[in-house]
DNA sequence: TAATCAATGTGATGCATATCACAAAATTCA
DNA sequence: TGAATTTTGTGATATGCATCACATTGATTA
C-alpha cells in the first residue's frame, strides 16, 4: 500500500525537509503496513535492507544480552528505526517491537541513503539524531550501572510520563517483566518498589494504570536513592 | 601550527576519501596540537565548537554519572571526537582525556559541517560510524549490566588486546581506579580480580604489564562467569 | 635520601537485590 | 463460563560486591 508522503501528517522534523521530488520518490518506495500491540517490527539476527519508519504508536528496542533480554530504549512515533543496523551491518543487531498498536512503513535502504545523499537539510537531521542518540545512550548506561533500583525506576516513570505519554497519568505499555528488563531488575523488585512508592505517595497504582500524584519527590529519588 | 593534510599520514577511511579542495580546506581551519598522557582534549560542561582529530595516541571517554567518573569506552587514533556533542548540544556533554602521549587537530564545526555537506562519501563514512558506535554501545550496556565482574573483566582485557593494541602483550594504560570506572566496578574488585586471573594461568600481571596466557580460558570467563 | 603522596593488596563486614517458592489475580481462550 | 495461562504480590534465603580499614609498595619531589 503506498499512500502519498507529501502529504503525510506524521513526519519528523527530519522529513518535513525534503523537496517534493524526494517524497515522491520515498512515495514510490516504501510500504506502508498497520502493526497490532506485540507484533515484531525488527528482528534480532535478520537480514535486513529497510529503514523503517514508525508513523504511530509506540515500539521497544530490545537486545538480547549475554542472560536476559534488555530493552535498550522505548521509541514512539514519528521516528525513524533500524538506521544503526541497516548502515552498519545489514543483520539486525537488536529488536524492535510495536508495544501498542502502531503504523510503519518500510523503505529501501538504497532510496533512504538516495534522499540522504540528495537533501543537505535532511542529512544534517538524522546526524542530529545520531548524536543525541549517542549521548542519551551515554547518560542512560552511566545511570542504569549507578543508580539503585529505586533511583533507575523513578527515572523510568520520568520518562514515560514526559517524553513518552507527555502526562503524568498513563497506561505502562509494559509487563512488569518487561519494565525489569528496561530498568536492569527483577520482575519481583519492580513489584514491590512500585508498591513503596504508591504507599509513599508518590504514585498512584492501580493495575497498569499509572498516576504521579508527587512528581518532586519522584525526581528527588531518581536523583537520590 | 597547520600542516598540509592532503599529505596527512594519519587519515581515518572517512578522511580518504575527501577531494583535495576540501582537505585544503581542513588544512587552512586545523590547528594541531601535541598532548602528553594525562592532558584534557574535552571537558564536560565546557563550550565547543570544535570537531577533534585524534590523529595519534589513545584516549578515554568519560561521563560523570551520578556518583562517580565513568568511562564509557577507548577510543585510539586515528578517529574524530566530540561529534555527538557538537552537533547534538554545543555543550560537552561529556570528557575525553588523553591515556597516552597524542596529537589531535582541532577543526572548526561550521568547516567541518560545510566538508560532510560536499562530501557524499565522506558523509557516508562518518553516519556509518554513528551507526557502528551506536550497535556497540547498546551492546556494551547490555553487557555491563548483566554481566558479573569476572567477565566484564576479561571483557575489558580481550578489547584491550584485540581493539586497542592488537597484541596479547600490553601495559594496561589506566589505573586500577580508572579501570574500575571503565568496568564499574570498585577499585578493590579490579585488584582482587586481575589476582584470580594471573592465579589461575589466565593472564601474567606484573605491574600494569599484562599479557594474556590463555586466551580460551578469558573468552569463557567472558562469555559466562 | 628521606619524606610525601599515589597506587595497590587484602581481610572483615554489611547491604541491596537476585533468586526461589509459592499464592493470588487477572487475562486469554476454547 | 470454566479452564488454562499469564501476570502480579510477597515472604525467606543466598550471594556478589561495595565499602571500610588498614598495610604495603611504588613514584615523586624537596
Amino acid at each position: 500500500m503506498q499512500s502519498d508522503c507529501r502529504h503525510c501528517p506524521f513526519k519528523t522534523k527530519a522529513t518535513s525537509m525534503l523537496c517534493d521530488c524526494s517524497l515522491d520518490q520515498l512515495t514510490a518506495n516504501h510500504l506502508e503496513l498497520k502493526l497490532k500491540k506485540g507484533d515484531s517490527i525488527i528482528k534480532q539476527g535478520t537480514y535486513s535492507t529497510n529503514v523503517v519508519f514508525l508513523r504511530t504508536g509506540l515500539a521497544k528496542i530490545h537486545i538480547a544480552g549475554p542472560y536476559t533480554e534488555q530493552i535498550v530504549k522505548m521509541v514512539n512515533a514519528p521516528s525513524y528505526l533500524g538506521l544503526p543496523t541497516t548502515f552498519g551491518s545489514k543483520i539486525n543487531q537488536y529488536s524492535v517491537t510495536a508495544v501498542s498498536d502502531a503504523e510503519v512503513c518500510f523503505i529501501d535502504l538504497e532510496v533512504f541513503q538516495t534522499i540522504l545523499d540528495e537533501n543537505k537539510e535532511f542529512n544534517r537531521e538524522i546526524i542530529q539524531e545520531f548524536c543525541k542518540n549517542e549521548l542519551e545512550s551515554f547518560h542512560r548506561c552511566a545511570n542504569r550501572t549507578q543508580k539503585l533500583i529505586r533511583g533507575n525506576m523513578a527515572d523510568a516513570l520520568l520518562d514515560f510520563a514526559d517524553k513518552i505519554f507527555k502526562s503524568d497519568t498513563f497506561n505502562l505499555p509494559l509487563s512488569q517483566t518487561e519494565f525489569a528488563n528496561l530498568v536492569d531488575t527483577s520482575r519481583e523488585s519492580v513489584s514491590r518498589v512500585l508498591a513503596e512508592f504508591d504507599k509513599d505517595g508518590i504514585i498512584r497504582v492501580s493495575g497498569r494504570q499509572i498516576e504521579i500524584l508527587n512528581k518532586k519527590s519522584l525526581i528527588l529519588v531518581s536523583q537520590n536513592g
